[in-house]
RNA sequence: GGGCGCUUAGCUCAGUUGGUUCAGAGUGCCUGCCUUACAAGCAGGAGGUCACAGGUUCGAAUCCUGUAGCGCCCA
């Protein structure tokens, strides 16, 4: 028997996650158990990473996603399964870029002056640098990546799979360079897709200008909400069918200020009933009067820089003026000479760059292009036919209304920062070279300045990390992954763009399941954003509270479909719970047993009280609900259950009906109740252990080492112990209905008590009047009565009469009788069973009401009907016990 | 403008095919306890017209329609 002191003296009352956390880290490492191979012993279990930029840092966003991960992750390996999490991270060409040229600038330089390869060498030098915190903050948050596996999207074979991936889509004919209009970045200088696009709400102005026509002394009025693009119009359109106007159509107008002159054209895009009804057009920097201007053969004149500032196209006055500065000109100059109208105020949405946080620009330039269209099909019909399933499924609906309108891609950026496009120009012939090798004769050709966009490096993640397209014994084995964890934000960016790649490439699906985390946001409902700065620091929360308890208490408050408000009083519930479950293992270890058997298989279950196959039977019930719950996702509820078995069950009943077996003299009976609870904790750490593994794993150790007897033949490591299978044959809700009753008793003397005022450490008699079979019940419980509700003497029988001065309690047929002469306040009493009375009278009335409507009894099914006769029945018994009874105390 | 989702206790959420004492849990609040696992704890208690209005049904938090409020996506 191992020393009983030593052991309570080594585990502190409150459980300290330092020199916890790290030290089992390392543990795991240095046994390779994140390691995954090839194994075809084993059914594969593969998640890879949604990788995080190397520009970031871990945000609460990335605790919630990665733990659901890790979870999954940890799970699979604990059932068995070969279990592959692929980490990793993407270049992301503009963050990356920006920051780059951040820190030139901070030097004095610019990014022209350095020049691309100079420039590229520092970019390097920063990933290296900056690059991999992430990655070390993955790890404090307890990720069990295959780190040997660690991928970067600029790695070398990575990028050969970009590459590869172009070179075939432009043979296809899927990629083409065209000359058009795209959303432009100001500040990266650069073209964006569609998707980073962000439409935000402005309160702006409307602007109503005065253009004067041609041979005439009138003028039709304009409104805009851009003034400074007027410089570009090339036109003024009315609608065809507006009366107004058509006397107008075909007519001139005198742009003013560029002093040219423009038609009044006819288009069915006019609103008649927006502003004027009449419109200004821009064709080369708005996307509508671009059609129109395609429409109507109109001149495309682009009046702007790279940067949003105005060009040579413009009159002299105004060039060189950023955007902002040429709109107060615009409107100042036309003011001056009498041509503005009015101006109101207006409330717009307005598109703004996801990366730079500016308002966009449209901009004619030279751009790749991906066409979708043909992409898409298949992959929606991956989602049609259920061979992918998104959670919550109602994903689908948005992921096929972007499916269907889906547009051509602009995958070309104006960066240096990424994969250059791997094509070549010839110098003098023209001629295109597309190819992963550039052509022989380098010197006489020009490659593309432009990157790809990074989405279009990382929609190839899941197989490209794997060694495409090389066909690797990986892809052989890993791939289709199982789960994507994602954020339903990148749905079109990333998800619905990976399952696009997969079938074009691999002719399969990428991953069978997407989880869509929720979105998380502060306890007024405000998204978590920088800009806020409502984002807690996840560093600050692993330290305050321990890093189990965030990763459990952020499981809790993550519904399913719903967004996260996060509080800190969530991971208080967690720590709450940490705490708890270290207190229940040490109340175990106080009274260590290592002559107790190993295994609950070698106790005899005949021997087995009420609570203890009550306990078996909740535990598995609680295995089992987590069962399904893991199927779909749920991981809210299987924290929950967790939660409430280790708590409500194990804690508030178990263990206290166990002390007095447990303090008693019968060695039988200690070994009995030891092994079972110990069982049981094993069991919730094994159960825990996926959403934290640190407490687990230590208390894991703990047992063992207290008790080495149970260290044989068990997994040295939690981590790799196997999950723990439902056993059928302990559930039993006769068992279940039986200590439901024994709980009912105890509650009921408890309130009673309670309510009574009666000191805690005041001792009460308990007289039963029930029938023999409850009387039997109440006796061969006695113990447990006595124990947990302070209960001193039982006596009882079918034809007792009630003590004066007593407080009753009716559980189902028993009336306990609680004799408290001297403490009873008999008015106080009086009252609470008054309220009982009424309480069950208007049921009673319910009930009544029910069963008197002819429409029910004849047509709701018979069992639902003898349902109601049975509480009926019920609640008049109890009413006329209780009445009584408060009869007895007039 | 189009689409999707949400609304249940002060707060955060459960509530499966409509029917069990179905109106729940946690947290917060109130009361009493430092009871030898745990005060990060224990015991007890109060709190809700299930957003609103109709409909289907013997029966609706649950199904249908409409309205309002909130949120997200797309144009």
């Amino acid at each position: 028997m191992s020393d009983i002191k030593s052991n309570t003296f080594s585990i502190p009352k409150v459980y300290n996650q330092k020199s916890v956390e790290d030290k089992w880290y390392q543990h795991w490492l240095d046994n390779g158990y994140f390691h995954a191979k090839i194994n075809p012993e084993k059914v594969p279990f593969t998640i890879v990473i949604p990788p995080p930029n190397i520009t970031g840092m871990l945000t609460m966003g990335h605790v919630l996603n990665n733990t659901m991960q890790d979870i999954l992750i940890r799970k699979a390996r604990m059932e068995g399964k070969e279990a592959c999490w692929f980490p990793g991270t993407d270049h992301a060409s503009i963050a990356t870029e920006n920051k780059v040229v951040k820190m030139l600038t901070e030097k004095g330089f610019s990014k022209e002056e350095v020049g691309r390869e100079e420039f590229l060498k520092y970019s390097w030098e920063w990933k290296m640098k900056y690059g991999g915190i992430i990655i070390q903050q993955l790890k404090k948050l307890g990720g069990s990546c295959d780190w040997n596996r660690e991928r970067f999207t600029m790695d070398d074979d990575y990028t050969l799979a970009v590459q590869e991936v172009f070179v075939r889509l432009y043979h296809k004919g899927l990629i083409y360079r065209g000359y058009r209009l795209v959303n432009w970045c100001p500040i990266s200088k650069s073209a964006i897709s569609d998707e980073e696009v962000i439409h935000r709400e402005i309160q702006g102005k409307l602007w109503y200008f005065r253009y004067p026509i041609v041979d005439s002394e009138t003028y039709v009025v304009v409104a805009t909400t851009r003034p400074e693009t007027m410089l570009g119009d090339t036109a003024v359109a009315v609608n065809p069918d507006d009366d107004r106007f058509k006397s107008l159509i075909g007519k001139m107008v005198k742009l003013p200020l560029a002093g040219r002159d423009i038609p009044i054209i006819p288009d069915n895009y006019v609103d008649p009933e927006f502003g004027t009804g009449c419109v200004k057009v821009t064709p080369a920097h708005d996307p509508n009067d671009f059609e129109v201007g395609e429409r109507h053969n109109l001149e495309f004149i682009n009046i702007m820089n790279a940067d949003a500032s105005l060009n040579e196209n413009v009159p002299v006055r105004y060039r060189t003026l950023s955007r902002e500065e040429a709109r107060r000109l615009v409107v100042a100059d036309l003011e001056a000479i009498g041509l503005l109208e009015k101006v109101e105020d207006y409330t717009n949405k307005v598109g703004y760059s996801d990366r730079g946080n500016v308002p966009i620009e449209y901009f004619m330039s030279n751009q790749w292009f991906l066409k979708m269209s043909d992409l898409a099909k298949p992959a929606m019909e991956a989602v049609r036919s259920g061979k992918i399933n998104f959670y919550p499924d109602y994903w689908v609906k948005t992921y096929y209304h972007w499916m269907k309108n889906i547009k051509d891609w602009c995958i070309s950026r104006q960066l240096w920062w990424g994969h250059r496009i791997p094509v070549w120009t010839h110098n003098k012939t023209g001629e295109l070279h597309v190819s992963v090798d550039p052509p022989d004769d380098e010197k006489n050709w020009t490659q593309e300045p432009d990157v790809l966009d990074t989405w279009a490096s990382s929609w190839l993640w899941p197989f490209a990390i794997q060694g495409w397209p090389e066909k690797s014994k990986e892809l052989g084995y890993f791939y289709p992954t199982d789960v994507l964890v994602t954020g339903p934000d990148i749905i079109f960016f990333w998800v619905a763009r990976m399952i696009m790649a997969s079938y074009e490439f691999l002719g399969e699906i990428p991953f069978r399941e997407v989880y869509f985390t929720s979105i998380l946001r502060d306890n007024q409902g405000r998204k978590f954003s920088k800009s806020l700065g409502n984002s807690p620091d996840p560093f600050d929360l692993f330290e305050q509270y321990g890093t189990d308890a965030v990763r459990f208490g952020i499981m809790l408050m993550a519904p399913q479909g719903l967004d996260v408000l996060f509080s800190n009083e969530r991971l208080e519930v967690g720590r709450n719970f940490m705490n708890k479950l270290w207190n229940a293992t040490r109340f175990l270890l106080m009274n260590t047993d290592d002559v107790a058997p190993k295994f609950l298989n070698d106790i005899d279950v005949e021997q087995f009280e009420l609570s203890d196959r009550w306990i078996l039977s909740r535990m598995n019930q609680t295995i089992n609900k987590i069962e399904s719950y893991y199927t779909s996702f749920r991981f809210n509820e299987i924290a929950k259950q967790i939660y409430d078995f280790t708590w409500s069950d194990f804690c508030d009943w178990y263990v206290e009906i166990i002390k007095s077996r447990l303090y008693g003299d019968e060695e039988e009976a200690k070994v009995q109740v030891f092994t079972i609870a110990v069982h049981v904790v094993k069991t919730i750490l094994k159960l825990l252990h996926p959403y934290a593994p640190f407490i687990t794993e230590e208390l894991w150790h703990r047992i063992h080492d207290a008790c080495p007897r149970l260290a044989e033949d068990e997994s040295a490591d939690i981590i790799t112990a196997p999950w723990p299978a439902m056993e059928e044959s302990f559930i039993s809700d006769i068992t279940e209905n039986e200590m439901n009753l024994l709980q009912k008793v105890v509650t009921g003397i408890r309130t009673v008590r309670s309510t009574m005022n009666v000191p805690p450490g005041k001792k009460c008699n308990l007289i039963v009047r029930a029938d023999s079979r409850d009387m039997d019940f109440i006796n061969s419980h006695a113990r447990t009565i006595c124990l947990l509700s302070k209960v001193e003497g039982i006596n009882g029988g079918s034809d007792i009469q009630q003590p004066s001065h007593s407080a009753t309690v009716i559980v189902e047929k028993m009336e306990l009788f609680i004799p408290l002469e001297g403490l009873i306040d008999i008015e106080k009493e009086k009252q609470r069973l008054w309220g009982e009375v009424e309480r069950l009278e208007e049921k009673l009335e319910r009930v009544r009401k029910k069963l008197k409507n002819k429409n029910f009894i004849t047509k709701a099914p018979d069992e639902v009907v003898e349902k109601e006769h049975r509480k009926l029945d019920d609640i008049t018994q109890t009413l006329t016990k209780l009445k009584l009874n408060y009869e007895m105390l007039l």
